[in-house]
DNA sequence: CTCAAATTAGGAATTATTCCTAATTTATAT
DNA sequence: ATATAAATTAGGAATAATTCCTAATTTGAG
């Protein structure tokens, strides 16, 4: 196995791994320099861009603001607040599936689903209106 | 009603209900300069914007590459070709209903379902490969 | 060990978007 | 109609997010 033998891309991988804060490169800079100060934010983009490739990680794209990316510990997908932004997993299963389905048969277009990203409000924003 | 009383807001709301190519700013940025050569490019920013706040147009927020816009014909969700990028629509239904709960009692957040967004392979991809 | 391939830091360049300002247009109240 | 206030505009500067470039360094294979 040839992935993951710099040590800069190993870090960045445990750092990912180690959070649930769905990070921004930013963050995920910010946290790397704690552990190796001299990591540069190019080297972040570059090994965050081919882990999310392999599909160690993913992709969140946001409706505001920059890509955030998480760690697969399982396949999940993500619901956003569009309040206060936070990000929450939730699992493929039977309803996924029937939409995927449905989506094939309206469009054509064949999904397993690994992209969908939902937005709405969570129970703390909606408790505090 | 005050909405939509400028002539350039006017242009641009027309030129992005008669299209179907889901377009970016660019994309509308040139459209409604061939009307009026002297739109400004960030006229055309400032009105999309409101029109998607009004929701009068969709913003699609992509996996790749700048936002797309969609007039609101009908209430519809997006599936995005990840290969040749192509944007097709489909209808709110049973389906998007029982994974709208589903989400709610997994994470809390309540969501009208407004911005999901599918990532796939479209027919015409999907056979030349 | 040696050498080619991959990776790095750091910054420049690019892309997408927002912000700023003075001038113009539009709406409102006489 | 006319004055005045409010909204909008063009155009460019500024910002944010990301990619690209290059010479130096590190890594892995023989």
């Amino acid at each position: 196995m040839s992935n993951n033998y710099s040590k800069q891309r190993e870090i960045i991988l445990e750092v990912i791994k180690n959070t649930r804060i769905h990070p921004t490169i930013e963050e995920i800079y910010e946290m790397v320099t704690k552990v190796d100060c001299k990591i540069s934010k190019s080297t972040v983009y570059r090994n965050v861009k081919i882990l999310a490739e392999n599909d160690t990680i993913k992709k969140i794209t946001m409706q505001e603001g920059p890509d955030r990316f998480d760690y697969i510990h399982f396949p999940h997908h993500h619901a956003v607040c569009e309040i206060c932004g936070k990000v929450f997993d939730f699992e493929y299963n039977f309803e996924t599936k029937k939409m995927s389905k449905s989506i094939k048969k309206q469009t054509g277009v064949i999904s397993n689903m690994d992209c969908i990203t939902i937005n709405g409000i969570c129970e703390n924003c909606k408790s505090k209106k």
